[in-house]
DNA sequence: GCACTGTATCGCCATATAGCGATTTAGCAA
DNA sequence: TTGCTAAATCGCTATATGGCGATACAGTGC
């Protein structure tokens, strides 16, 4: 895949707001599939989903617990990315 | 709009390849939307989409000098994003 | 007025994907 | 084995969007 492709399904992992809500869910703490669906209010099947790419996309690991699936942040550039945004989008609001 | 869809909106802007290779080009000056298109090699329909939306997006400014108009970046967050992400990737591909 | 040029926009098609319910799969316990 | 639960996957629909050619619009010069 080239570069630009590369960095673009990245950004493009980060372009959903479902996504994004369970990236900061995450960043509180690792938490199960089961209690993201809960914490999110979205539906079993779609968070299932956003969480499936969101590993693909490298910026969360899962690890099998028994029945249960615990999700965590596995790239530190998450958190980065999105205070950047956030600090960046603060500024544009004062202004 | 709701923060989470602002921000997913913004990071959407960066999820295109052909929009990352417009954004490259200006960081290197400003440049007319002719001169983007011969440069980015794609269609003056497209290319001329994609500016519309990275200008809705708040990262490009456009201002028309007769019959051309020309484009510059306007976030510095841009290149902020961008540099993240490639060292980020370069740190993956290395490891 | 007319012609020419640079952009923007339109109409279309193909693809991608978010969300939903239903189903399947995997692991635990009786 | 059977049942139960957590999660993944399937099938589907609706929507969004990238790329294309064609067209419309706007600014310049004749």
């Amino acid at each position: 895949m080239l570069a630009l492709e590369l960095i673009a399904s990245r950004f493009r992992a980060l372009s959903e707001p479902m996504r994004l809500r369970l990236l900061n869910l995450l960043m509180q703490g690792e938490q199960t599939v089961g209690g993201l669906v809960e914490a999110s209010g979205s539906g079993q099947a779609n968070v299932s989903k956003h969480l499936a790419l969101l590993r693909d996309a490298g910026m969360i690991g899962m690890r099998k617990e028994g029945l249960t699936t615990v999700c965590y942040i596995a790239d530190p550039i998450v958190g980065e990315l999105c205070d950047l945004m956030c600090s960046r989008l603060r500024v544009e609001m004062e202004s």
